[in-house]
DNA sequence: TAGTGGTCTAGACCACTTC
DNA sequence: AAGTGGTCTAGACCACTAG
């Protein structure tokens, strides 16, 4: 590791700034997985290698790796080895997806695209998604219906700079396995506002309902591994036959 | 500990029923807690007491107490102890109260009781609260304000054997310290539903905007340490001024 | 200074997966 | 049988709090 510390040497300097060890590791391991070391699916070194390679304890490594585990930032299969977490398992289900059928299990929506377009970002987009003035960003505006029926209008902006091409390409269903796939972005964790709203006649006519209709307007800011806003997402969501899912601990 | 184990004796039995023993621990540390052995704010014994108590490990109890951490039921505190979590703090704030003002930080909102009163249970309440058919239940109704204005009209359903008397004694505003303080009861996560409603005239006029106004309707189930559940709680929340906070991780 | 939780190490064995 | 993560132990030192 970078920073001091053997077992019990010669008291090394730094009593203050104190950063324990497993934080270090993990840290470092987050780095490699943001970089693409180590891609989406791909088995990381067990804990053995790592501990040697770093030249710390397996406890050590374990700890860093059991923090990643809650981030669910990697999954560990017991026999197997542990794994950088993917974005296309029923695992998303839960994680990303809060809008669920009020009668059953939750299934993923389908996507119909109205539109992919590249723009200026708006002086709103470029406070929240930090990007400076003159910035692009491409704005993809879809509806998905669950149970065939329209429920969710989504408009969802990116910066063009970090997803090239995107409004041009073949736009998928799962967008979070998208941008870890030909991106390398991956979400970890996202913060959604949610207010009740009446919808307008356009957006009305879009999900199959009565102007005046109340809706979820429900507003996401998602995050890259390190902690960077990379997606603005603002959903409007008929609550006639599902609901959002939240849970509290 | 009841079940089995020296370091290294004879080779006990089972191979099926494999239960960890830091589990074992922790299932019978929250035992303790739920019985009131030890109560909210209550410390309890150190690491090291723990251990030679139930004849393990000081590293077996840490994972015990690590885990009961991460569920929010006790809070550690270096150089001073462990801690049964108390639901009157800043904390609570974060994690049952979702609502927030549009700018700004979290309030706990001001509450007027409208009424609370006892009858029996609904056959839709009987279910989700798990009681049986001819139970009795409290109905408590109440308006919650935030920056003086009227957001949210809340109505909590409890099942009146597990809170005698709550109905004729002074309501506070925090419902979960009262539950903890007088009844014994903790409340250790709940489940929301959410969807977009618009309000009847007799709710808007409680809220203080016109009929047909749009709100959230969240339906809140909160569930005991053991994971009964104890309280049912339909809110209609106002959001002009402010929002529902959801984090996905 | 004593006691608490927090970190780190080293080594053992267990349970699961794969070959 | 070998290799992986999962559990458990034992003992050391560090950082924080309180008397």
């Amino acid at each position: 590791m970078p920073s001091s510390r053997k077992p019990r040497a010669a008291p090394d300097a730094p009593k203050v700034g104190f950063n324990p060890l497993y934080m270090q590791v993990r840290d470092m391991l987050v780095q490699r997985m943001a970089h693409g070391v180590w891609g989406p699916g791909d088995a990381l070194p067990s804990e053995q290698e790592l501990a040697k390679e770093l030249g710390v304890s397996q406890g050590t490594v374990r700890k860093a790796l059991d923090d990643l585990t809650d981030r669910n930032l990697v999954v560990r299969r017991q026999g197997r080895g542990t794994f950088v977490a993917e974005h296309d398992e029923a695992r998303i289900l839960f994680r990303f997806l809060k809008i669920a059928p009020d009668d059953g299990a939750p299934v993923f929506p389908v996507s119909r695209i109205l539109s992919a377009e590249r723009r200026r970002a708006s002086a709103e987009e470029c406070a929240r998604l930090e990007l400076e003035r003159d910035a692009d960003v491409i704005h993809v505006r879809r509806i998905r219906l669950l149970g065939g029926r329209p429920v969710i209008s989504e408009t969802v902006t990116l910066p063009a700079r970090s997803f090239p091409g995107l409004a041009e390409g073949e736009i998928p269903n799962n967008l979070y396995g998208l941008y870890a796939a030909e991106f390398g972005v991956t979400i970890a964790k996202a913060i959604e506002r949610i207010k009740a709203v009446v919808l307008a006649p356009e957006e009305a006519a879009l999900l199959e309902v009565a102007p005046g209709h109340p809706a979820l307007h429900i507003d996401r800011l998602a995050l890259s591994l390190e902690g960077t806003p990379v997606e603005l997402r603002v959903s409007l969501c008929v609550t006639d036959l599902c609901h959002y899912r939240s849970e509290l601990h």
